[in-house]
Formats: C-alpha cells, structure tokens, sequence
DNA sequence: AGCACGCCGACT
DNA sequence: GTCGGCGTGCTC
C-alpha cells in the first residue's frame, strides 16, 4: 500500500473528489481506510478522510506529496461508513466531505494551527550564506532576534498565535529568524477539543505515616491540616477530586497545594469519562412476558436477525401496545449474536424516562447521543462505542453513524417524526441512512410507530419498486389490555354561535373542573405552528416584520420584545404603531402565555406547568418539568408538540387540545397527515394506566377527516382518504420530490437565474425522454414547478426562489437536477448566487 | 475555501 | 514608474 486517496476538508465543488498522497513508511502501519489524516494541500496543511488505498497513483509522481501526520490512534471511521457516506453524497447531492464530517463528534473537526520551533541543525540555510560569499554561522542580527530566539528554544516549539502574543508587533524579526534558517514554520492539525481532564488528589506517603503526620502541625496551619485529615479519612475513595476536596474542607487551591508541596499529597491530572448519566441509578429491569401478538412480532424479527441478513419490518402498533419491550427483547437477541444495536428517537423524546429504559435493561453496555450534550460529552460517548465499550447506542438522527463494527440492528422509534429529516446540509433522512447501512451490514431495521408516514406503509403495502419494501407487522391491542380513551370532537365554530368566546369550549371548561376537583391531572395541547404571535396595528394594518427577512416578527412577552425567527432580529416591542402612530397597536394569536393567563382567570389557584421554547432552552429544564408534572406538582401541563411525544403519565385523565386545525390550514402536503398524527398521539395520552381517560379536540372544521379517523383511533381509514388525496395532486408515495432553492441578494439577477434553472433542467429531461406530466401514464416522469418565490421569500438580506421537481420511475433525478445547478453557476459566474438542493424534503414552508 | 498569480487604476 | 484592486484558477 504506498498510496491513500484522501478527502480533503474543502467543501467546494472543484475539491470534492479523492486526492492522492504517498504514505510515508513512518506512518504506513497507522494509515487504513477511515483514517484521520493531516495532508499538504497547495500551501496550507488540512485534515483530510483516506478513503482507500492502492498499489500506485494515476497522477504524476512530481506532483504528489506525502501524508503528513495520522490523526487518531485508530481510524474513525469503518469502511462501511466511508462507503455510506459515498452513496449519501449521491443520495443528497452534497460534498462527500460534509457527509464524513457529520458521521463524527464535531469535537474531531480539526483545524491546522500553525507552529515554529527551532530548525534542524544540518538544515541550516547553507544556500544564503554561499550567496553572501563568505561562510559564517548564522546567528540573530538583532536583540529582539535573539530574544525571540531564546523564547523558541526554550519551549521547543511554540504555536505562532502564542509567539505573537509574547511578542506583539515584532513580524520582522520572525521572518528574519525563518529566513537565516534559524527557526522553522510548520502546520499541524489540531483538534477542537481535547480528553477533559480533572485535578485530581491522592496521597503521597503511607497512611499511617500520614496519620502521624496529622499530629505534628503547627498551629499556623491549621487549614492545611484539616484538608489532610479529610483525605485520610477519604482514604478508601482516593483519588479525590480537586474540587470536591475544596468544597468538602471549604478551602481555596492554594492550601492543598502547599500541601502538595510539602510533600504529603500530589495533584495530578486525570483523564475522566464524562458520563451524562453519572450518579443517577438505573433500576435494572427483566424481560417482561409477551403477548400472544408480541410474540408474533417478536419471532418474525428474530428470525431475520438469526439468518443475519438485511430485512426492513414497519412496525405498526396503536399507543400502549408494547412496542418498547419489543425492541428491548430484540436488541437483547441482537447482543446475544456478538452483534450491536442502534436505536433512534425523536430529539424530543430522548428523556432520561426514555434512557432508563435501556439502561434499566442493558446498564452500562448502553451509550447515550443527543443534542443537548455538550461537545465533549458526545465525544465521550461515542469514544465509548467506537472502543467497544457499548453495544447499544440510544439517541438522536446522528445516531445512525454509531461507529459499531458488527450491526445488527437498527431501531427508529416513531418513524413517522420529521425531525429524522436532517434540514442542514447533508439533508439527510435517517431512516434511508438506516435502511442503506443495514442493507451494508446485513442488519435488520424496525420502523416502529403508531402513525407510520405514508410512504414507509405504502412502501410496505403496495410491495412497489420503491426503494424499500418493510414487512409489514401489525399490533392493534394495547398490552395491558385497557381501552383507548373516548374522543370527543368539539366544534368551536358553535361554541362562538353560542356567544362563547374563551379559547375554552363549555365542555372542556367542564372536564377541566371536574379534574380540578377529584385531583386528576390533565395534559393542554396547543398547536402554535404557523400561528405565532404577530404584531398588527388595528388602524393602518401595519404588520411588524423583519427587515432582512420579509418574516413577520413574534412577540415575546418575557423580554418584551419582538423577534425574527429566522435570523434572530430583535427589538423592543413598539408601544404605538411605528408606521401611523396610532395607539391600537395589537399582539395578535394564541400562544402558550397567554392559554396560561386564561386558565389563571378561570381556575384561581391552578398549578400549570408550561412547556414550549420559551420554558425549555435551558439544559435539563424539559426534563425538570416533566419531574414535576410526574410528582403532581402540577395540575395541567400546557404546552406545543413538545408535551404530546412520548410521555407517559399515570394520573392524566384529559387531554385537551386547544386548536386543531391551527396547523391543517398550512401550505404544506402533509398538513393533514400531521395533524393526525399529532391528534393520534395525544389522544394516546390519556388514561394509560387504571383511570379511563379522555380526551376534547376542539376545531373549527370538525368534519375533516383526519380530525374524525384520529378521533376513532382508526389509521387505516386516515390512511385510504389521504392517500386518495396525494394520488390525485401527485405528491408522495405517488412520487418523490426535489426542492431546489435560489438566493441572490438582487431581485432581477434572481429571477433570470431560477428561470433558467427551470427551463434547463426541463430541456435536459426532455432530452432523456422524461419529462412530461406525471397525469400521464409512464413509469418514469419528471415534472419541474416553478419557479415561484419561496414561503420565506427573503432570508438574511438574500431573496429566494423554487423549483420543485416530482418525479418518479427509476432514473437518477438527483444527479440531472443537480448537473444542471452545477451548470447554471458555472454560467452565472457569480459567487453570490447560492442554489440549494434538497432531495425528499420534509418542510416545504 | 484559501491563496497565488495576473492584469488595470491612483499614488510616492 | 510602483502599490494594490479583486477576477480566475488550482490544490494530489
């Protein structure tokens, strides 16, 4: 092996190919595929992924430089990963570099930082001083030379940020220095966070002669003593923690460190585990029995796992039907094999309630991957699964790259979630990351949810030449064998005939008493999406919106202030209109705060609890009120999604939710599929346990039908109405989408270029006889819509524009759409326009 | 993405 | 005459 392609840390279309180097015999037994590596690239050094190894190079040996440094002890990444991310940058049309930067911590994203230190003796630079006629040693022409000099050869080397805080200012003589050859420059990859490390204290001399030491203090140091006395005692525990020995004795540093110094105890540092999780007991659970129908489930799966062969199954149970333990008795299979397991949850719904399930039944095998770690926590975690330390993995989208080396499993727990859509580049959906690394690994994957999207039940339905074909397993029974709770629909637009004009119906009012009453709890759903609150004068109809963005401004009452969603804007709330002045200035909408000041209206005394945005952007705080709720330190929990996703709370008796339709009215294909989805889960909410529960849904269009079918609990019937409706607009399952989006910070120039970008792709699809409408009846259509200004017409001083393109059959869309915006750049040759693609999007607005 | 190379304006 | 503007092109 003498040569690695590697993949350079330059997102740019140019760069977005292997690169070959040498592998120095020093390195050689360090390099594989998925190593980490520094490489020389033009005059800069950059980390790069090694992608694959050969015998010999197609480029000119002249041209080809060495790699200069491995980064890791063992590669990051598997050949599988490297692989998938090959398939994800065709999939997605983005860099492969994005791709393999997102399947690792970012803590791993290094950078080159620039070093000096001091040249190699024989490398002295012999050419200049022949020029000068006359051989001398070289030697610092100036005092700031020598001084520098000094400093460099003192360290060894010195990082230049470093050299030039200690010597602002003085650039010349650093150039004078690298150009007598006294000193040199190099680059080396740094990464951006290292191993955390901890001060920790242990004791230096014997215990007993410690003991006796005790006796002879002098009475000056007193402190000193007691802080000795407290590690003796500790002595079992040793080493201490620094900080806990200061806050324990109540000392500062500087006393144990002249301890230290008297040679009684050391400090030292210590590389620690974060463990998120550390200091908190898992109750170790036991395989529960299964039912008649988990049983089924259970040995269909199983038998996939013992053949190790790749199989997808949609699991379609109702709320309650066991799911859970499902996947804990497969996994426990999976483990049995040698083999590991990945399961994904919805950001959202990653709960230390959801942790101690897996951690009750597989303790420390379990790692944990979120977004509300820190850096260096996700570090931690996923070095614990990369060195074989974890066998499952529980934890969000980015989950799906656990770097484990035998999969045997994957599990995606409510798979109908958007969030699995990643909206950054790469806009991946980590459920076809899922199903294409089993499929490499010979890994099972189950799709669980009660609500499957359309296209995983289609897929699974129809048996259709979409890509994937799940096997369908159903569980309609709840385990525990209790009913699903009544719905009842309340039409708002009779409660406003009646003179009602609360955001409360009499009968949810009435239902909300009575829980008041008996000391029952209950859960308020308020749909908040597209339904912000917005600023509005009464008299002119002067709408506050931000300026850079062409995005109506939202009130937060907090601050008292007005804020972009989209770009972070903020300013003070306008006391009159800024456009008329008049004094009928109006926060308009029905947020969270104010269904809270209601209730505090009507229910005087109530104990409400609220959940959105606004309540849970400190670490731990979603967690902290869902603690109290569960400990009924709260009678209502009110708050958006958020409060409908997996919870599980014994005393719920009624939910109730606020306003239903508030997101069926959104410009969106799938509004109606949310909204029952949404509705389903909520409902599922109620009464999971010995009280029957209920549940209200308000709307002011109670005749829709994913309003009535999640009333009934009945997905079947919501999924033959719906997929009624995407056959007859051609949207998914009956097709697949591509958003492609242009921004330019002029109008005109916009406009010309989405334009052309249409008309473009439509020719070179006629051209390969695909283009034509999707009403007619071909396997293989390609229809371009557009362009037309997108729902965020203006974002961050820049206007946007879309095309959508549907399309189905077996031809690569993907890359013709993306051909043609290569093209239209080239043409364009404009740097500042940006044209974005984003394949199987999940938000069209 | 950077960074060098390269060809035209306002200054010592 | 030179310093420097940023357009264009390359990086194993």
């Amino acid at each position: 092996m003498e040569v690695a392609k590697v993949i350079v840390d330059v997102p740019s279309k140019d760069t977005d190919r292997p690169f070959d180097y040498l592998i120095p015999k020093r390195l050689s037994p360090w390099v594989d595929v998925g190593s980490r590596v520094g490489v020389p690239f033009g005059n800069r050094t950059l980390q790069g992924f090694v992608v694959s190894l050969h015998l010999r190079s197609e480029v000119e040996t002249s041209r080809i430089k060495e790699i200069g440094e491995v980064l890791d002890f063992s590669p990051p990444l598997s050949r599988e990963l490297v692989e998938l991310s090959v398939w994800m940058k065709e999939r997605y049309a983005c860099r492969q570099i994005t791709v393999l930067q997102s399947m690792l911590p970012t803590a791993l994203k290094g950078k080159a930082e620039r070093y000096v230190a001091l040249a190699d003796p024989g490398e002295s630079s012999v050419q200049e001083q022949h020029q000068h006629g006359v051989l001398f040693a070289a030697a610092p022409q100036t005092e700031g030379e020598q001084r520098m000099l000094d400093f460099v050869k003192q360290r060894g080397e010195v990082s230049l940020e470093q050299l030039n805080r200690a010597f602002p200012e003085d650039s010349a003589s650093l150039k004078a220095l690298l150009a007598q050859g006294l000193l040199r420059e190099y680059q080396q990859i740094k990464d951006k966070l290292q191993k955390k490390t901890m001060k920790a204290v242990s004791l230096s001399i014997g215990l007993a002669e410690a003991r006796q030491a005790l006796e002879s203090f002098s009475s000056k140091a007193q402190r000193q003593k007691e802080v000795l006395s407290y590690v003796v005692d500790m002595e079992a525990f040793l080493p201490l923690s620094l900080q806990e020995v200061l806050t324990a004795v109540g000392v500062t540093a500087g006393t144990v460190k002249a301890l230290a110094d008297k040679g009684f105890i050391n400090i030292q540092d210590m590389e620690v585990q974060r463990d998120p999780y550390k200091g908190r007991s898992f109750k170790p659970t036991e395989p529960l029995t299964l039912t008649a129908e988990q049983e089924h489930v259970y040995s269909r799966i199983v038998r996939k796992l013992e053949s190790r062969d790749h199989g997808v199954f949609l699991l379609h149970g109702v709320t309650g039907s066991g799911k859970t333990e499902i996947y804990l008795q497969t996994i426990q299979r999976c483990l049995e094999q040698e083999r590991q397991a990945i399961v994904l949850v919805p950001e959202i719904s990653l709960t230390p309630q959801m942790v101690e399930r897996f951690k009750g039944r597989f303790g420390d095998r379990v790692a944990v991957m979120h977004s509300r770690l820190s850096q260096g926590e996700r570090y931690d975690e996923w070095r614990k699964i990369n060195e074989g330390h974890a066998s499952v993995v529980v934890g969000a989208r980015s989950a799906v790259f656990a770097p484990f080396q035998s999969l045997g499993l994957i599990i995606m727990d409510e798979e109908h979630e958007t969030s699995y859509k990643q909206e950054e580049t790469p806009k991946y959906h980590a459920r076809d990351v899922a199903i294409r690394r089993a499929s490499q690994a010979g890994a099972a994957v189950i799709l669980g949810s009660a609500t499957p999207s359309l296209e995983s039940y289609f897929a699974a339905r129809s048996k259709s030449q979409e890509d994937f074909e799940p096997e369908l397993l159903e569980m309609p029974t709840r385990a525990l064998g209790n009913r699903l709770p009544e719905v009842r629909i309340v039409d708002m637009r009779e409660e406003l005939k009646d003179g009602n004009r609360s955001m409360f119906s009499r009968s949810l009012h009435e239902a909300l008493a009575a829980r008041l009453e008996r000391q029952e709890q209950s859960v308020l759903l308020l749909n908040r999406r597209g339904y912000s609150t917005f600023v509005m004068c009464r008299s002119c109809g002067y709408v506050a919106q931000c300026g850079e963005c062409d995005i109506s401004l939202t009130y937060h009452q907090k601050a008292n202030n007005l804020r972009c969603h989209y770009c972070g804007y903020a300013a003070p709330a306008p006391e009159v209109c800024p456009d008329c002045g008049s004094e009928h200035i109006r926060y308009f909408g029905t947020g969270t705060q104010r269904v809270e000041e209601e209730l505090a209206k009507l229910f005087p005394g109530i104990r409400v609890i609220r959940m959105d945005v606004d309540t849970t952007t400190e670490k731990g705080s979603h967690e902290k009120l869902l603690k109290q709720f569960r400990e009924k330190k709260g009678d209502v929990l009110l708050g958006t999604q958020m409060v409908a996703k997996g919870l599980d709370f014994p005393d719920v008796t009624l939910v109730g939710v606020i306003t239903a339709d508030s997101a069926l009215n959104l410009p969106d294909f799938r509004a109606a599929e949310k909204t029952f989805q949404l509705l389903t889960q909520v409902a599922g909410r109620a009464g999971r346990h010995h009280l029957p529960g209920e549940v209200f849904i308000q709307s002011y269009t109670p005749d829709h039908y994913s309003i009535i079918h999640a009333s009934g609990h009945d997905y079947l019937s919501f999924v033959k109405d719906e997929l009624k409706h995407r056959k007859a607009l051609h949207y998914p399952p009956y097709c697949r989408l591509i958003l492609v989006t242009l921004s330019h910070e002029q109008l005109t120039v916009l406009v010309r270029a989405a334009e052309n970008y249409a008309g473009d792709l439509k020719n070179k699809a006629d051209r390969r006889g695909w283009f034509g409408s999707l009403d007619r009846f071909s396997a293989e259509a390609l229809d371009v819509l557009g362009p037309v200004a997108s729902p965020i017409p203006r974002l961050k001083n820049r206007y946007r524009f879309q095309c959508m393109i549907k399309w189905r059959g077996n031809m690569d869309a993907v890359s013709l759409v993306r051909q043609v915006a290569e093209e239209l750049q080239e043409a364009a040759r404009d740097q500042t326009l940006q044209i974005s693609i984003d394949v199987d999007p999940q938000m069209l607005m």
